[in-house]
DNA sequence: CTGAAAGCGCTAACAT
DNA sequence: ATGTTAGCGCTTTCAG
């Protein structure tokens, strides 16, 4: 039996699609990426019937070792989060692939090692195993963003950036988004305020109560230091039961995540007060913890589908054009009412 | 100026390796890949010495084109995930990610376009953008676990797996873990108890429910119908309440998880109940969420890094001998005592 | 607009 | 134990 006849199933290449469409492999590969000004409506017709006849799909590593682009964008994530992030960072995630996915790209996720922070960024750029790299919960002065800078791989970031790094970054205003909180309660009628908060530094911390300072003061209203408090999770809920059963209580405690407003639900609710009613409360996120909460939380809402979209967007932009000096972008957040307020 | 003299930065390959360390390109390769049987010491010492001088990394894509392997393993998550798994599917991707390391493996996580929920496996399949597959939250008749059972590329699933389908799945013994929860709180003295849970009918909070009940037998205390129920967050809520305060309280709550949990912790809280004291809550995972709770939960532990390195590995055994015949691999539970119950 | 040639950086299969 | 010869399946460059 001549070895022709062997019933051996073969990938199908972008040859045998050529041959099928009766083209050069090279017009294949042109309508595959889209030169338009390469091929006629004609050909284009010949050629995709004959892929999705052949049940056609380029072979994803021969396209990345020539053309040096491996569709697929990194994405970083701490190995331990047992914090406030936890919620928020799956959110990101999911949205971010779905952004990806939207360009045709893929995300690879990744964690360091506890011995070497930076070891797998090395490793990555590298072996170019992404295009570019997203990180997400950055600090100013971040380590990772630095040394993305200096190895010139294209990056963004969650979370704006030190001046004298390269401006690749979306981040919310969180200012505003506390400004637009405090709206709301004041037009409900509120007069007297708490603000709690995790404990912390991040610029966005400190943004967000410096937003309730700032905004209530506009409205003349002033948060005495005893109703605000930044501290843990235990500290949170035990200055709210202090301040709940105290004389003269806040008739609205704002807080600076959802996280924490759902403790102080918690805490309300364990003091027999009627959240929504005899307190208000208030959150920064719009995630799913504010809809498991009862009633579901009134809060700032960060469109994680922007931010991913931007963050993508500005990769593959550092990708095709190199790096850019677009400035840092700064999104405003979403006020969502729910029954907490 | 004559072209050599170029100050151009041009990329360290494998021939710049062998040139450096005198030595042919395959013998780079060899000790590259580990062919441990092909290079002597020296040699080896040579080579990695040049690599090292170098700074020489491997590039992916060549080695993927040529090697027929990426190693890469791709991780399905859901887009909308506003419920219980919540928490969960980031701890584990968290695990899968360091899992998948160890052996120098990296993890592209996709999610499904809502018209065409097998579209990207089949996409991921036929440009061999990955070695392997992992699926969490798998259904005992899980059609994703189906196609790619079909399509035949190597996948494992945290979470039993139907008998005509390939046993490549590993999962936690839910009755055993219930029945050590049920165990120490009767040991505790408890005799009245309750279990609340989530609603839905997969095998595992079946199974959840199960242990309960039956251990409960074993050790001669009875579950009253009315101290069952399963239904939404809110429902729990409320059947929590009706039972914390109507005659003859529960008191031990088991619950099918730490969400669940968590909120029962938070009803006992609001009727002025100490929690660990007045009554005993117990959940199931134990991860973040019964960390952050207050008291602490005492739970049956889900063993994710064993599960993730099972996954893991069953996944590469595939890869490198072909589909396997080895049945699912149920692990136990680990009792954590948190101050709850 | 289409075709032919060349090669991305590596590893498999063979030789030595 | 080391070297030689061929590609992997595509895209790039350049010629028609």
């Amino acid at each position: 039996m001549p070895a022709g006849a062997d019933r051996e199933r073969r990938r199908v290449g972008i040859v045998d699609v050529a041959a099928a469409a009766g083209v050069s492999r090279q017009t294949v590969s042109n309508v595959l990426n889209g030169r338009e000004e390469y091929y006629s409506t004609a050909t284009y017709e010949k050629v995709t019937s004959a892929m999705r006849a052949l049940g056609y799909r380029p072979n994803r590593a021969a396209q990345t070792l020539r053309s040096r682009r491996t569709a697929q964008i990194g994405y970083h994530i701490f190995g331990e989060q047992l914090d406030q992030a936890q919620g928020f960072t799956l959110r990101f995630l999911q949205s971010l692939v779905r952004a990806a996915a939207e360009v045709d790209h893929q995300v690879l996720v990744f964690t360091h090692r506890r011995d070497d922070p930076l070891g797998v960024f090395k490793d990555l750029v590298a072996r170019h195993a992404v295009d570019a790299i997203v990180l997400s919960e950055s600090t100013v002065d971040d380590d990772r963003a630095r040394f993305l800078a200096d190895s010139g791989i294209p990056f963004a970031c969650f979370g704006r950036l030190a001046p004298d790094l390269p401006q690749h970054w979306v981040d919310v205003d969180n200012t505003a988004g506390m400004s637009a909180v405090v709206d709301a309660l004041v037009a409900d009628g509120h007069l007297r305020f708490a603000y709690l908060a995790a404990d912390g530094d991040q610029y966005w911390k400190l943004d967000r109560l410096d937003g309730v300072v700032r905004r209530l003061a506009h409205h003349g209203v002033r948060l005495p230091k005893s109703a605000m408090f930044r501290g843990s999770d235990q500290g949170v809920r035990r200055r709210a039961r202090q301040l709940l059963t105290g004389k003269n209580p806040p008739s609205a405690i704002v807080t600076g995540s959802d996280a924490v407003a759902a403790a102080v639900v918690g805490v309300a609710h364990s003091l027999g007060l009627g959240v929504g009613s005899d307190v208000a409360v208030t959150g920064f996120d719009g995630g799913a913890v504010g809809l498991v909460t009862e009633p579901t939380l009134t809060s700032a809402r960060i469109p994680v589908d922007r931010v991913s979209r931007t963050l993508v967007a500005r990769c593959l932009r550092q990708v095709e054009h190199g790096r850019d000096d677009e400035p840092g972008l700064v999104l405003p957040t979403e006020l969502v009412r729910g029954g907490s307020a």
